[in-house]
DNA sequence: GTGGATGCAAAGAATTTGCAACCAA
DNA sequence: TTGGTTGCAAATTCTTTGCATCCAC
């Protein structure tokens, strides 16, 4: 249902936009033809607009950005499974189960911390992700030798933000 | 099903079931006295049956365990969420994003390693996730200390394990 | 031109809600 | 007795699938 809250998803405070959008597409377009596959408009569209987030954002949003009537929901879905599938976008989950997508595509390891009441992204800064990081690491490491095959995680840090002020319940839609 | 196949969870004989079983059931039962809510057959049957397992596992599963003609699914759904709310259950996802539950009151900080293959969920040994315990701790110290509030994480490990077997689909329904 | 991608409709799966009957306190 | 809980049915929400059409290559 779009009568929903037209909330858009706060933007991300510091640290702009990755300059390599123009990059990315081209990188992501080499991809697809080595799949077989081809870059269709909707294609590029939904790229651009995870890069123009540059965090985890719901499909109902990716799709809003792309423009509802440029694109249909279900090719939304399709895409992202197989951008997932090719490793360009990689899926995570709110706190409340809610699945997100932002492009992992040549994208250093961050560390988000989203905001329970505004549905704000946050990153740990550059120092406190590296220890953590660190960690991680080591776990998995660990876990190769253990003789596991495959090793990935998942990670996310949720917490009410200082400044938070309209707590919302479907801000993120 | 998570781990094993239609096994029930070796339960402990006629001396009982474990010690610590019974305590958490009292405990619970103070909690939802305090609540104003009612301790109910079926509620019990759930924290038993999620106390045996002693690890994640699906709504569906809780359902079997419990007896599907005992509880009904939607008594499942809505007490796991009041479980939740009272901070005696925990929820968490598989790597596809199926919901999972588990007891979290008065459990210690445990990771888990999900095995893709075959959905069998393994831990972190105590040395490993101490280390990982602390990183994850500085981070929250420093969270707050930014003024977040309420502040809580995530984080599951995935991979493979070495003796898997069967991959199945939906082993874990 | 041709096969993969898209849009629309419809099916499925997962989760929630309404309400009368039920039972724990 | 009495209000919280349960079960059953129905409604929602989210996601996937079928298929004819369309367009990137």
């Amino acid at each position: 249902m779009i009568a929903s809250t037209q909330t858009h998803h706060p933007f991300v405070g510091p640290g702009g936009q990755p300059a390599a959008t123009k990059d990315l597409l081209a990188q992501v377009a080499e991809m697809i033809h080595a799949a077989g596959g081809r870059v269709t408009k909707p294609c590029i569209a939904m790229l651009t607009a995870l890069a123009a987030r540059g965090h985890p954002v719901t499909i109902e949003q990716i799709h809003r950005d792309v423009g509802v009537d440029r694109c249909d929901l279900v090719t939304i879905y399709r895409s992202m499974a197989a951008f997932e599938e090719l490793g360009v976008v990689r899926r995570s989950f709110f706190h409340d189960g809610t699945v997100l997508y932002d492009i992992s595509l040549n994208q250093p390891t961050r560390f988000h911390v989203v905001c329970k009441a505004t549905n704000r992204v946050d990153q740990l800064d550059p120092e406190t992700a590296k220890d953590l990081h660190r960690s991680i690491e080591a776990v998995q490491r660990k876990l190769r030798a253990r003789g596991y095959d495959g090793v990935s995680h998942r990670i996310e840090f949720f917490g009410i933000s200082p400044n938070a002020t309209a707590p919302s319940k479907s801000a993120k839609k």
